[in-house]
RNA sequence: GGAGAGGUAGCGAAGUGGCUAAACGCGGCUGACUGUAAAUCAGCUCUCUACGAGUUCGGCAGUUCGAAUCUGCCCCUCUCCA
């Protein structure tokens, strides 16, 4: 029997964030939950010790760029993801749906899966939902997610409902080749903006009995409110007792807007990708590190922060390490970022557990003075 | 003192009669970034009372319809020889 556990633990008074505790094989993940990105099994510029630092209780990382390099064999050889890359908290891998999706220009969709080009090498790729499953056993992570169409934005309803159809064959297919008991196995709602086939689609996942939920499809060029009713249409029906996962978010309004609305885990590639970039999130809005006024700042990022690099680093020193392009300062940066949204995660727990999250909500998208993108 | 090379926008560096307000790189500024083709990408970077105008390519004076580009003188820098 799987060692796969969701508990609800608490239900937020005055709405359906709730607070929970996953059980992955033994390993615990508070929920709601922010999971760091790492596709090519390395949260960019961050070691194992740096993930348990900032507190990251699970990570990411990602079917087919692994299966490109070094390629899910050597993985397996490795004795599988965790001990590739020396990190023992919980792993989720994407299935790499999405990786079709972005690099939609060559693509040919079937009923059997997809042929797509490489990007590395513009070499002809065919992946399909027993594939995806066979890679994501290779890679031995925690929890493997289905192979789905992840559709662009907008689609019309008869492309979004055979697509969310066949997605639906695809789940069920991966699931019938997945063996390991030691892996669990999420469906992903699909369905675009249409509140049926969302519904439609969570119900018809939730017969098939998976271990978990994902939410896919959104983040995709929609607005805010249109993906906000996504998620309430895609999370209606989906059981109680089991992890909803709300796919590609992680701006602060929308993480805190998919709690409200029950969803218990989360990943975003956002913090780390704007982090190396130049822009962090602070308690002050977002800065970005690279202005000449930071040069002689000799403050911390946020000083409300408790991250390594806000406890032992000033403005100044990362506006250096950005300039002159040093490793550190990404490194350091990436902390930060990482470091915040998990702090608010512990903030919404926290709030859950005292029936207070709309405050909190309200009080976080008050207190940071991001903008309406949410960061 | 002699011989040679050179002085182009914040820096480096193309350009050697018109298509040049002047390539390109760096630096600087602005913006983007949501299941990572991303330490990336896009725009701006002489001045102004800006869909037009005004000053530029060490300085001054010329040649020419027209010069950063040709001529003369001057100033400055570098290398080598004394």
């Amino acid at each position: 029997m799987k060692d796969f556990k969701y508990e609800l633990l608490h239900r937020d008074a005055n709405s359906n964030a709730r607070l929970g505790k996953l059980n992955v094989f033994g390993k615990i993940v508070d929920t709601p939950v922010f999971m760091p990105v790492g596709t090519l099994a390395s949260v960019k510029f961050l070691s194992s010790d740096d993930l348990k630092n900032i507190k990251a209780a699970i990570i990411l990382s990602n079917t087919y760029h692994l299966w490109l390099r070094p390629g899910d064999e050597i993985v397996k050889k490795a004795g599988g993801l965790h001990a590739f890359m020396n990190y023992d908290g919980p792993i989720l891998t994407d299935s790499g749906g999405f990786q079709v999706f972005s690099l939609a220009d060559s693509r040919k969709i079937k009923e059997e899966g997809v042929t797509f080009k490489s990007h590395l090498d513009g070499s002809t790729l065919f992946l399909s939902p027993e594939k995806s499953i066979e890679i994501q056993m290779n890679l031995h992570s925690d929890i493997a997610m289905s192979f789905d169409e992840c559709i662009p934005y907008p689609s019309t309803y008869e492309y979004t409902k055979n697509s969310t159809e066949r997605t639906l064959r695809w789940a069920k297919r991966g699931k019938d080749v997945h063996t390991l008991n030691d892996q669990a196995l999420f469906g992903i709602v699909q369905g675009g903006e249409y509140q049926d086939l969302r519904e439609y689609c969570a119900k018809e996942l939730a017969a098939m009995d998976f271990d978990g939920y994902s939410i896919g499809g959104t983040s995709v060029g929609e607005d805010k409110p249109t993906m906000y009713k996504m998620v309430e249409d895609a999370i209606r029906y989906l059981p109680q007792d089991k992890p909803r996962y709300l796919m590609g978010v992680g701006a602060v309004n929308d993480l805190l807007n998919g709690i409200e609305r029950g969803v218990d885990m989360f990943d975003c590639v956002l913090p780390t990708r704007i982090a190396r970039h130049g822009t962090l999130m602070t308690s002050e809005g977002r800065i970005n590190i690279k202005k000449m006024i930071y040069a002689q700042d000799f403050t911390p990022v946020d000083k409300e922060c408790d991250c390594e690099c806000c406890r032992n680093y000033t403005k100044a020193y990362i506006n250096h390490l950005f300039r002159t392009k040093e490793g550190l300062g990404m490194r350091l940066m990436s902390i930060h970022n990482l470091r915040f949204l998990i702090r608010i995660m512990e903030g919404a727990r926290e709030a859950i557990k005292n029936d207070r999250f709309l405050e909190y909500k309200e009080m976080i998208l008050k207190k940071y003075p991001f903008d309406e993108r949410g960061f």
